[in-house]
RNA sequence: GUCCCCAUCGUCUAGCCUGGCCCAGGACACCGGCCUUUCACGCCGGCGACGGGGGUUCAAAUCCCCCUGGGGACGCCA
């Protein structure tokens, strides 16, 4: 095991995002490329919004894409301890203080600021003040340094320089004794060990802060490393309004987990021309230089393609498995595994999710099926009568149910007595035991149909046919 | 408003660091064709981009500057 070790510290106040889904991708993948350990740490700091629900939701995604953690998770609401000995600690040494503005003076300072047009920052009324009650309520705000500039060495940005003057003095810890984000990150980053901090574009403007802070604890700097974020078809970050964000939507819609890792790598990284890769051949293949610079957007169009061609590829028993789930959320029955798999290889070439085949798959599980009035009446007419009739008694005689004994009796009944195109009757038949226009090959669709389903439905066609004679 | 980041087909991107091999390559989507009992799959083909302006150079998508555009950050959220 190498020294290398990353992080992916999510906030559980919702479901996994694909936004945090990629950046736990790339840790993962940069731990496992060079042979260090991933760590899981739940950042569940602000008690009002974190829930255990939360947590259970994302860890579940997170095993589901397959990204296993090496470490943890760890909970930061369980090290209050150890955060507030640093608090402490920056007290003693004089590098942080104690503040006793109130809020509303302190908001209504910053909302004039912005309003006037300057950084809205705190203007530091209490930083020289050696009189506040420690026992009144406060914050602890660190004394950041106020003259030159915080220079964050990004791995894939170069040298970002930021101008002392820029950065405030941040509330470390709040008035309910809480530490904040900014100030737990790197006390726990620095504790754990962690070697390169891989995350968000949005955290840029963060990280100067926290450099700062690193320094006055008199902790090493890790590596960071911003990647671009991933923005809705609008450019703008990603968010619900887009519709499905987080990881289990897409896991709900029928995505295999090995379709939305290659999309999410894809987004913001590349290894050449080379689109697929499995999860083992992007721990090979992935590495930091790969990636961009630039915003991707959600582009959910080739997660929809990738998902098909993943489709395509599973053995036969998984996608069986896969696909279990969605058909009995609709009711199916599905102990029929035999069934199931002849389904299976009959559709996986029309499915772009699991989701989609549930719906295809409807013919061949509901008895009674709903014709489509456009196909009756352009295939159903009453010149294709004798036709189904023939066809009906042809397939009643047949011995056994299976493609070939079925092709026989249909060619006999259409292309010798009748002397038709196969087209000509494959069409209504199809329409007959479907409902649609569309299906696999017609006889591959009547065994999936079944003998007893199949005939009947015949019958009602011949009968709709018949009755377009009368009328 | 201030600061920071970014900028190749509609989208994801290769190429950019180490200028010439690029009148810019791949993929998705789209359009056409082939295959075909329908639909898919598959195969073949097409459409389509270096944001603009200045430099530097024999030569710029590639280096520099400005502009424009987009994004992000400015919380006692993370």
């Amino acid at each position: 095991m190498s020294g290398v070790r990353t992080r992916f510290a999510p906030s559980p106040t919702g479901h996994l995002h694909v936004g945090g889904a990629r950046t736990a991708l790339f840790n993962f993948l940069y731990a496992r490329h060079h042979g260090g350990t991933f760590v899981l740490r739940v950042e569940d700091t602000d008690r009002e919004r974190s829930t255990d629900e939360s947590t259970r939701a994302i860890l579940e995604s997170m095993r589901w894409l397959g990204l296993d953690w090496d470490e943890g998770p760890y909970f930061q609401s369980q090290r209050t301890r150890l955060y507030l000995e640093h608090v402490e600690r920056l007290l003693e040494e004089g590098k942080a203080y104690r503040c006793d503005c109130p809020p509303e003076v302190v908001e209504a300072k910053r909302q004039r600021a912005l309003i006037e047009g300057r950084k809205p920052k705190y203007d530091g009324t209490c930083r020289a003040r050696t009189d506040v009650d420690p026992s009144k309520p406060h914050v602890v705000r660190f004394k950041a340094p106020q003259a030159g500039a915080t220079v964050v060495p990004d791995l894939l940005r170069g040298e970002v320089v930021y101008d002392n003057e820029e950065l405030d003095d941040l509330v470390i810890l709040r008035t309910d004794g809480a530490p904040t984000y900014n100030f737990v990150v790197v006390v726990d980053d620095a504790l754990m060990g962690i070697t390169h901090v891989i995350r968000g574009d949005d955290h840029l403007n963060n990280t100067p802060r926290q450099i700062q802070l690193y320094r006055a604890l008199g902790y090493p700097l890790p590596r960071f490393a911003h990647v671009p974020m991933i923005l809705g078809p609008d450019k703008k970050r990603l968010s619900k309004r887009h519709g499905a964000t987080s990881v289990e939507a897409y896991r709900d819609a029928g995505f295999l987990p090995e379709a939305l890792v290659n999309f999410l790598a894809r987004l913001g990284w590349s290894h050449g021309d080379q689109e697929i890769f499995s999860l083992q051949e992007l721990i090979d293949r992935f590495d930091l230089g790969g990636v961009g610079r630039s915003a991707s957007v959600f582009n959910e169009d080739k997660l929809l393609w990738l998902n098909a061609h993943y489709i395509k590829e599973c053995p036969q028993d998984r996608l069986v498995d896969l696909v279990r789930p969605f058909l009995e959320r609709k009711g199916y029955e599905t102990a029929n595994r035999d069934k199931l798999g002849v389904l299976v290889e009959a559709f996986r070439a029309r499915c772009k999710t699991l989701a989609e085949f549930a719906e295809k798959a409807t013919p061949y599980f509901v008895r009674e099926i709903e014709v489509d009035p456009a196909a009756a009446k352009k295939y159903l007419k009453a010149s294709i009568a004798p036709v189904l009739a023939d066809l009906l008694e042809a397939f009643r005689a047949v011995e056994r149910w299976d493609v070939p004994s079925l092709e026989r009796a249909f060619l006999e009944v259409v292309e010798g007595k009748h002397a038709l195109r196969i087209g000509k009757a494959a069409q209504p038949l199809r329409v007959a035991v479907t409902g649609t226009t569309v299906s696999p090959g017609i006889f591959e669709t009547l065994m999936l149909v079944g003998r007893e389903w199949a005939l009947e439905r015949i019958e009602r066609a011949l009968e709709m046919a018949r009755a377009r004679a009368a009328g």
